[in-house]
DNA sequence: TTTTATTTGTTACAGCTGTAACAATTGAAT
DNA sequence: ATTCAATTGTTACAGCTGTAACAAATAAAA
């Protein structure tokens, strides 16, 4: 019995994804010169203020390699400031800038308009149906860790 | 105006994709030693028969050095044959060996397994609504040349 | 015919990624 | 108190990726 890739729901779902994001990565990359861990880094610090590089990971699913880079990265463009935690020495709070916050709310704002252009291009009904089914995804197989447990 | 990660959309859809596809690379990559790039040429050979490197790429939505990689690798392991075209030897027609065609076989029946379970697990309702979401992102997005052109 | 452009596929190179090992610190166990 | 385990974050290494340059062949233009 074949198998038709162009229908097969992993194929389907990488390559939406990758579509998306090769939209939305000229947004932070082609116009602010950022990779994506640092984007997502950048929005993580951006939406919560202070935190640690643990946390930062576990909300934006991603590596702790991916965020260590990213945090060096926006450490030297003056974006974030790193302050040693005094009753855990192991623990790092990390913050934005005045400057990261200026450029975060930039690319938040262009973000938003990505988002409502990408909602209109689809439609409402078919928006929400993708939205409820990313939903479902994440209900039924993003329980356990992310990344998988060292 | 501070932007959730969480809920938008370009990160969704990574995050739902990649919480899909580490559960299916479990079928090809630890059960079979398979890349990616090698799956989905495996899969578009065992889905249409002998196919051009050029081919594979524009269905499969792969890079041409992906796709020349995995050519390389598949060869090796017996599972591909190469047949210079004879009227233009620019042209490579690639097919699956027996060998090939018989493990093809078995990662489509373990792939149809997979999809059947991820349905069961989201419901048809969610399941529904994922597909239509994501026909749509591809009919308003995926439009021009995959990947984008050189 | 000769020159130029296009197509097909490969490869060198540089960049990004995760694994595993690591240093430093803190907590738990004995 | 000492030993062992766990946590936080960094880094060396090897693997995968796309860009750009390339060789070979063919098509188009002159």
């Amino acid at each position: 019995m074949a198998l038709a890739l162009e229908a097969f729901i992993p194929y389907k779902l990488n390559r939406a994804a990758e579509l998306v994001s090769r939209r939305f990565a000229v947004i932070y990359k082609d116009h602010a010169g950022l990779t994506r861990p640092e984007w997502r880094t950048l929005a993580t610090l951006g939406q919560y203020g202070t935190m640690t590089a643990t946390a930062i990971g576990a909300h934006s699913s991603m590596h702790k390699t991916k965020v260590s880079r990213a945090v060096q990265s926006l450490e030297q463009r003056n974006w974030l400031k790193r302050t040693t935690d005094e009753k855990d020495r192991r623990v790092e709070h990390l913050a934005l800038t005045r400057e990261g916050e200026r450029n975060y709310r930039a690319l938040a704002k262009l973000a938003h308009a990505f988002e409502s252009g990408l909602k209109d291009m689809l439609g409402t009904r078919d928006f929400d149906a993708l939205q409820r089914g990313l939903a479902s995804v994440d209900k039924h197989l993003g329980t356990e860790a992310f990344p998988p447990a060292n």
